[in-house]
DNA sequence: CCTTGAGATTCCAGTAACTGGAAGCTTTAT
DNA sequence: ATAAAGCTTCCAGTTACTGGAATCTCAAGG
């Protein structure tokens, strides 16, 4: 398989592909002409990243993952250890957002939005503690 | 002022405060002796930029909303807009990580996390249709 | 007066995870 | 034969800083 066919069938860019074998993610064997010639194991590995990247894992935590994939004596315990620490940081994520958006979506209920001047948003911004 | 209490007093490190500097955010005057010169103005304006960031506002709609509280005769619609289009990207986001968020807690409930190798989690992610 | 030490300066590199584009080779299709 | 598509590598840019090196200036102690 070509690099484009990989790309199709995984639904990662060929760019992402060869990123990944720079950063020795994977390492695809080479043809004759140069050009990566990918076996189905490459497809399955670039699959596996591409849904875990979706999932929001790090590349580092996807490299992790993929040693635990390919490795058939690893514990689970360990797999579920990553994706726990990882569910930790998006919910920390989560409420940061929503602290922020919480102040936001006030901030932008109490400016006008019309033809003048004053505004809320710009008076808190400019570090007068809000009233 | 120099940098150093210019820093502590608006609570941006010297670091940051060169680089909004450089990307032209603000523009101290220098002493006879190279170092930068800051006055009061400058100071309000870091304090402006640091509260924009905290409220995850990008470089660039720092740069616009700084814009418009320097101008006196801004519409505080203009004000509003960029940051109901912040709020709808912050929701976005949130969304996003929700719906991951509810993915990745399915997988980790049920993986055993002991010592064998069965993994639910890395069925998932290699690819095979979660049942 | 000299010498630290703190604080200032610039410049270069690195972070995360790609993405875009240039220049050039191979293969495929007309 | 030639043009288009697809592949290759390499360099640069993205976001918003941060760390570190080499150098310079300033204030205080002996």
């Amino acid at each position: 398989m070509n690099i484009g066919e990989v790309a199709s069938r995984s639904g990662l860019p060929p760019k992402t592909i060869r990123y990944y074998e720079d950063i020795g993610l994977i390492n695809p064997m080479r043809g004759e002409n140069g050009y990566r010639a990918f076996r189905e194991e490459d497809l399955h590995k670039l699959t596996f990243l591409g849904r875990s990247r979706t999932l929001g894992f790090s590349i580092e935590d996807c490299r992790t993952l993929l040693a635990l994939y390919e490795d058939r004596n690893r514990e689970s315990a360990q797999v579920k250890s990553v994706a726990e620490e990882h569910l930790r940081q998006i919910d920390d994520k989560i409420a940061q957002l929503q602290s922020l958006r919480g102040t936001l979506a006030h901030l932008v209920q109490c400016c006008q939005g019309d033809d003048r001047p004053d505004c809320p948003i710009l008076e808190d911004l400019s570090g007068r503690p809000a009233k």
